[in-house]
DNA sequence: ACTGGGGCTAACC
DNA sequence: GGGTTAGCCCCAG
């Protein structure tokens, strides 16, 4: 398991584990620097898979809309979370939201922040959602 | 193999 | 600004 190659996981372990303290990032951008492409999702499920004592920060990856997605649930993970972020520096608003455009977090970026990579993900056909 | 849901996201209203 | 719709594809039962 930790030395499988063949799970995705891992690669998302990996990018999550660059994440500077302080700073934070989404599921997409993760997903993205991770080699999966726009699977998002993936590396929520990822995460949770993680056990407690992990060096994985796990933490420093939030939604695309700057808020804990564990948050709503209200679970003891979610104020973990939260805590953690507090105590690197991480302040949310009134709202309970992150601003990705401070504490955003990319590879290739050496400044603090300076817009996400792209947004987010390319919608190949978005004319498929046109209704 | 099938079904249901998911720690997401972007577009739409 | 927030709620809904559609799409992605993987994981668990």
């Amino acid at each position: 398991m930790v030395a499988a190659a063949g799970g995705s996981h891992e690669r998302i372990y990996a990018i999550v584990r660059k994440i500077p303290r302080g700073r934070v990032t989404t599921y997409g951008t993760v997903a993205r620097l991770a080699g999966l492409g726009r699977h998002a999702r993936l590396v929520g499920y990822a995460l949770s898979a993680l056990p407690d004592g992990t060096s994985v920060p796990w933490h420093r990856v939030i939604n695309a809309q700057g808020r804990l997605s564990l948050d709503r649930a209200a679970s003891s993970a979610g104020i973990t979370q939260m805590m953690r972020l507090a105590r690197e520096g991480v302040r949310a608003d009134a709202a309970g939201r992150i601003a990705l455009t401070k504490y955003g977090w990319r590879v290739d970026a050496t400044g603090p922040d300076r817009r996400t990579v792209r947004t987010a993900d390319r919608p190949r056909e978005r004319t498929k959602r046109q209704r």
